[in-house]
RNA sequence: GGCCAGGUAGCUCAGUUGGUAGAGCAGGGGACUGAAAAUCCCCGUGUCGGCAGUUCGAUUCUGUCCCUGGCCA
């Protein structure tokens, strides 16, 4: 462990897992300030659904990157990045460690090892791209693809449209393929010495049990009238990534007319749990971490003194 | 109690003119570079309700029992 770098703290965990509640905890014991890591509590007016902290555990535990976006404005893993590296500075220039919670896992990924240089998404160029699919068809841009590059062609299916959409984007915006902007490699590694921590329920079925129980409570806090009053905009296409979000999607849905209530539930839960699934497969992947069970009940301080541990470990100051 | 219809994968069901079975959904695994709560890929053995009989062979036919639903008492 590099001791000259400055600490970091990541809580990862799947959807419903009480990264919250422990990262809250946690506060009165280090000096930290939480920066969220979602992808979904950016956008404003989206509490209910994204199961966002209240308002009395903000006050106690600030979150920093929420409530940062209108929901028709599109964020992303490089807006991301950007805004947690300034954070996680003044946090640090503060004398204070940064907390970083969240379960998008991309945005850790990204954070962690930076991005492509790549150009950002082009609005025109993917309206473009979606109007061409929409005439020849997906397959037909993925043969486009493999002709100008072979190599992405490869690795991304057929099937798969919005990464075909992106490979051209940055073709057309470049000249350039984008296989040759990973083999490029990415930014520059995060200058801080991390320790990941990983909050997970050893089992699935306690997940998927507490995933259920949650997203009933979230009707009954009044979540059908949160997406109501966002409809009611009329500006919120469903295409948007803040409108696609789970249980917004569904509950769209049910608003539309195409589904029941009941329907809407069932679909609503089961897309959170896949979502956690995918959750799991990253958090897998993920090197140099340390797994905490959420059902246990000494966690939070376990996860305390293991902390307390790697920082006397590091010889850091507090 | 009688009659009828069912009992096959976690669920809903299909099917086998007798050669031990397959769809949808659910579920699981995986991928992941500016939409990521997104977008995709892969994965189907289960006493075919129990027992007995016929048969080279029964989930399939026969008998019987059990269970579920409907109708009649």
């Amino acid at each position: 462990m590099n001791t000259r770098l400055p600490p970091a703290v990541f809580l990862m965990g799947p959807t419903a897992s009480g990264k919250t509640e422990v990262a809250a905890e946690l506060l009165a014991h280090f000096p930290f300030d939480i920066i969220s890591v979602d992808s979904a509590l950016v956008y404003r007016g989206m509490d209910i659904g994204t199961a966002k902290p209240e308002a009395a555990l903000l006050a106690r535990a600030p979150h920093r990157l929420l409530d940062i976006r209108d929901p028709g404005e599109p964020y992303s893993a490089a807006d991301f990045r950007e805004d947690a590296l300034r954070e996680m500075a003044d946090i640090t220039g503060q004398g204070r460690i940064p907390l970083l919670v969240g379960g998008t896992l991309l945005y850790f990924r990204a954070l962690e090892r930076g991005l492509s240089a790549m150009p950002p998404a082009d609005p025109a160029v993917r309206a473009r791209l979606e109007h061409e699919a929409g005439e020849a068809g997906w397959a037909a841009l993925h043969a486009r693809l493999a002709t100008v590059d072979p190599q992405a062609a490869a690795r991304i299916h057929a099937n798969d449209p919005q990464r075909i959409q992106r490979a051209l984007e940055v073709f057309e915006l470049t000249g350039r393929p984008i296989s040759d902007f990973h083999e490029k490699g990415r930014t520059v590694a995060l200058p801080y010495q991390l320790i990941k921590l990983v909050l997970a329920p050893a089992d699935r079925e306690v997940l998927q049990t507490r995933i259920e129980a949650r997203f009933r409570a979230m009707l009954d806090a009044g979540f059908v009238d949160e997406v109501r009053a966002l409809c009611r905009r009329g500006d919120l296409d469903a295409g948007l990534p803040a409108m696609r979000a789970v249980g917004y999607r569904q509950v769209r849905a049910f608003l539309d007319g195409s589904t029941d209530y009941d329907d809407m539930v069932r679909q609503a839960v089961i897309a959170t749990r896949r979502y956690a699934k995918r959750q799991l497969t990253w958090l897998r992947n993920e090197t140099g971490t340390t797994w905490f069970d959420t059902e246990n009940p000494a966690v939070p301080t376990e996860i305390r003194h293991y902390l307390q541990r790697r920082f006397r470990q590091g010889k850091i100051i507090m």
